[in-house]
DNA sequence: GAATAAGGTCACCAGGTCAC
DNA sequence: GTGACCTGGTGACCTTATTC
């Protein structure tokens, strides 16, 4: 967007002039009339600050394909004076960028006010536009071609006579304050409709100027970067250091309880994607079908949970709502779709969960049997999770009524973090519990939606991060001391919990990889791409409650 | 990364030979540390005379051209100007020489600059890679595998769109300075071991030594030296050191960038809730109904928006309904609460939002009425964000869609920690609209439910960080584009402007607080709670909507 | 005298050159 | 092709002039 170049107009700058309340703005700022609280140490001797809003870029990572890169600042207007009014950052009508103030007749930065001085000072003869002649001028190309540029200064306007010195005239600031507000009222009538970009790229509210305004528009694009595009500058600063170093003692035990938990907890994990050919239903029940290996560790769990959890799966619907989802019914195929259950391919609505057996519904079923059997096909793994969650060092000594909340909460997130393996990054496919394995396009036209895609997004990038056993296993337990906290008693004992097994998380991550500790602060913005994960699935369960 | 090169900055360069010292170099007025030393003699007849080396007529002191001579570095920059900030070498991101100045939106080297300007010029496409198209680049072999090459520029961020020109504002060369002086010497205290460039550099271990010691800077940290023209005579000698590590160059750009795009773009902080006690109605449409103060700075604010985003807010209604709730709307006095639409205490369904007017309902208005209303009250707020968004360095980068996307998505979730001030976590009370605080019982029993309750948790919470407004402006551009992800054209982007965030986050806060760097974990695990109050959110608008 | 813009300065770069 | 050097700008700041 950028809209640049807009006309004129622009930018909503806060300005609170009172200052009642001293305490926040701490800065020293001042002046007054000008806009709030001024950056802190500003030494500048005589300017005004504010800076103007440059961007940078920075940008980590690029992506090769427009070149990734980065953008620029946004020059001018550094910090010398901006031109606000009231709040509004005027943006330079030739190419977008933050106005310094009104130039030749038009609002303008300082580049291309130093731009047009030089070209009618010297009289200088741009080279010939090398394509049509018709270059969009923005912040990022405005130096690509000099006779666009030179053409657009003139056409917004700018002209030598159009001077206009000293201070604005009262009635002229008056004028403009009632243009913008026309404007802007403009704006949000037309807002009431929806279509969001469209509007986009629309013009400029403010009146005349924008001649030029062709759409606008190459393309916005771009992206920034500057400079740090690495993953991780060696050394650097950051979180790990914190602690110091050496990892605590009771790390390690955290790390070995909360690892063993997890491996011996998770069935469906990677190993076992090996398609079993058949395995045609399985559940007859849940757990006497679904899997064997449930005995031993996972079934006999019955504790401090077992009360508790025990409901989990059980009672209210609320667990399940909030849980259920995804889940591979089998223990060797995990399955995952989602689709969003307005689809309604097959005539009726089904939900193409990952966790399913198929993605596709028997029409023969009773809407009631389907939700039923689906319900089931999960309980095991949601077991599994209730299981780990009692291992975690910690965990039980919570309420029993935070651990419920908690884990009503978290299992879902717990969930798609744990059937990360199931899904098929390179082929962009993901196994049902029929064995089946599924491209993300054959679901998404079975009627997966959002959701489908969203979980792949989100496991492809918890994939790439390559984690071992132990990491993946701490995080997981992070994922669910970090569940939704409403509703918990001891919001307190939750946290100091979820200190504990970061901590642990940040040393295992600095010991295995240390010159990436950036994993760390990936993984910790995973949490709330899952919650958004948690809540989409959660409003398509409910949707599909209501319309089975 | 590869080779690590430490993100531009670092190594220290020797200069020993007395000569002088890097500083000497500087040109006088500002005395930032930033500047090329250019080759002593230069021999171009012609030139400008600002030409690095050179002295420059103006200036105060005529910088000597330091030639030569006993500077061993490395290869390349030989005479030429290297860029250097107080005795720091910038080195190349692509292959680690040496650079030579900010190239394509990266610190550069001659070599890589050239190669990077040839390769998009004719659109070279370089013969595939005999290896696995990841050779390490480096200076030795960077002309080994052009595909690699060429890779790698891509992913260090070069790019056309990326370049600056002009000066570097000051401030941000103060800033720049200040960090990779803290870098440094964190990196000296930890790190003992690795010293990625070293091979630069031959040095010093170390220490102590105030490499760029003179005036200015001795020690790390602090100083800024704004005014004091170079005292320093010219010679002096040096710093030599090595170093590298260090922080990224753009970060105190981006900090700077958003510290004032936050300031700026936000009135309803603290400072304002001083209740208006009049203020009638100053505008005409909507503003007007809304509240009476919105006039002057508020409504004046169509500008920017107008333009560009106005473009976001308006399209979809989703905008609104994304993100609206919260909002006081009028400048000074902020409101807040929320309650479960399920209320309806009133007889009748009502938002008791913290950003409404009132909490209470006029019977007399219509549903839609009453939505309308409150639908434009925190028009002027989300504007701000808006506003805010467009000055994060790199979200115009985003296309028009994701910037949209990205904005209804988190609006919601930006306005939440702006509005921290609002809470009176003391008091347990919240101030509406109306100017009236009402205890959070009382809003309770008003119908507010768990949303209130919640806000008020993360609000009590973020507040306990005590946070600088550098920090909260960082913390909420990342909440910003931390938003909820699905639906976005080009998360890859999206993603990389979060990391450039994140990154000088991290530094921010690890500069202020050295020895609480949980501090960032923990506001990084805010954005999951952030996220979970967006949803509540989104669904008690939803009921609300049905219900009204 | 304060606000505000034209112009000047000069730190900085994209590109072009041309010995290697 | 490569990259050290130049040339021709560019634009952040600053100074000076003008107007309210
Ligand atoms: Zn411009
Ligand atoms: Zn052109
Ligand atoms: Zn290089
Ligand atoms: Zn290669």
């Amino acid at each position: 967007m950028d809209s640049t170049q807009a006309g004129g107009v622009i930018a909503y700058i806060s300005s609170s002039s009172s200052a009642s309340s001293p305490d926040s703005c701490h800065s020293d700022s001042s002046n007054s009339s000008y806009q709030s609280c001024s950056p802190p140490h500003t030494a500048s001797p005589s300017r005004r600050q504010g800076q103007p809003g440059e961007t940078r870029p920075v940008a980590p990572q690029s992506r090769p394909p427009r070149h990734s890169g980065g953008k620029a600042r946004s020059p001018s207007a550094a910090k010398s004076g901006i031109t606000k009014m009231n709040g509004l950052v005027l943006l330079c009508k030739v190419c977008g960028d933050v106005a310094s103030g009104f130039h030749y007749g038009v609002h303008a930065c300082e580049g291309c006010k130093g731009f047009f001085r030089r070209s009618i000072q010297q009289n200088i003869q741009y080279k010939k536009c090398l394509k049509n002649e018709s270059c969009s001028i923005m912040r990022i190309n405005r130096n690509r071609c000099q006779q666009c540029r030179f053409k657009k200064c003139l056409l917004v306007g700018m002209s030598r006579d159009a001077v206009r010195f000293g201070r604005i005239p009262k009635r002229e600031k008056q004028r403009m304050l009632l243009e913008m507000q026309n404007a802007m009222n403009n704006m949000m009538e037309n807002s009431h409709g929806n279509q969001p970009l469209s509007v986009y790229n629309q013009t400029p509210p403010l009146s005349a100027d924008s001649p030029s305004s062709r759409p606008s528009s190459t393309s916005p694009q771009s992206n920034r970067s500057e400079s740090s595009p690495d993953p991780e500058p060696p050394i650097s600063m950051d979180t790990s250091s914190d602690s110091s170093g050496a990892m605590d003692i009771g790390e390690e035990e955290v790390i070995g309880t909360v690892t063993s938990a997890h491996q011996e907890t998770f069935m469906y994990n990677q190993d076992q994607v090996n398609v079993p050919s058949e395995a045609p239903d399985n559940q007859g029940h849940f757990t006497k079908v679904w899997n064997p290996r449930v005995d031993t560790s996972s079934t006999s769990n019955q504790n401090s949970l077992s009360s508790c959890i025990a409901q989990v799966p059980q009672g209210s619907s609320q667990p399940y709502s909030s849980v259920c989802t995804i889940q591979p019914a089998c223990q060797n195929v995990p399955t995952a779709t989602y689709s969003a259950p307005t689809c309604a391919r097959a005539n009726r609505m089904h939900l193409v969960c990952p966790m399913n057996t198929s993605p596709q519904v028997d029409p023969q079923k009773s809407g009631h049997s389907i939700w039923e059997e689906f319900s089931m096909s999960f309980t095991p793994a949601v077991r599994e999770v209730v299981e780990f969650a009692k291992r975690i060092p910690g965990f039980r000594d919570l309420s029993e009524h935070d651990q419920v909340s908690l884990l009503k909460a978290g299992t879902f997130e717990v969930l798609v973090v744990r059937f990360t393996s199931l899904f098929d990054v390179k082929e962009r496919a993901v196994t049902f519990l029929s064995g089946r394995k599924y491209s993300v396009e054959a679901l998404r036209s079975m009627g997966a939606g959002d959701l489908l895609n969203s979980m792949f997004d989100f496991t492809e990038k918890l994939q790439a991060l390559n984690l071992g056993e132990e990491e993946m296993s701490l995080f997981t337990a992070v994922v669910l001391v970090s569940a939704d906290r409403s509703g918990l008693e001891n919001v307190n004992s939750v946290e100091a919990l979820q200190e504990s097994l970061i901590r642990a998380l940040r040393s295992l991550i600095t010991k295995n990889h240390p010159n990436e500790i950036a994993i760390f602060t990936k993984l910790l913005l995973k949490l709330p791409d899952l919650r958004s994960l948690n809540n989409m699935h959660s409003e398509q369960l409910l949707a599909f409650k209501v319309h089975p």
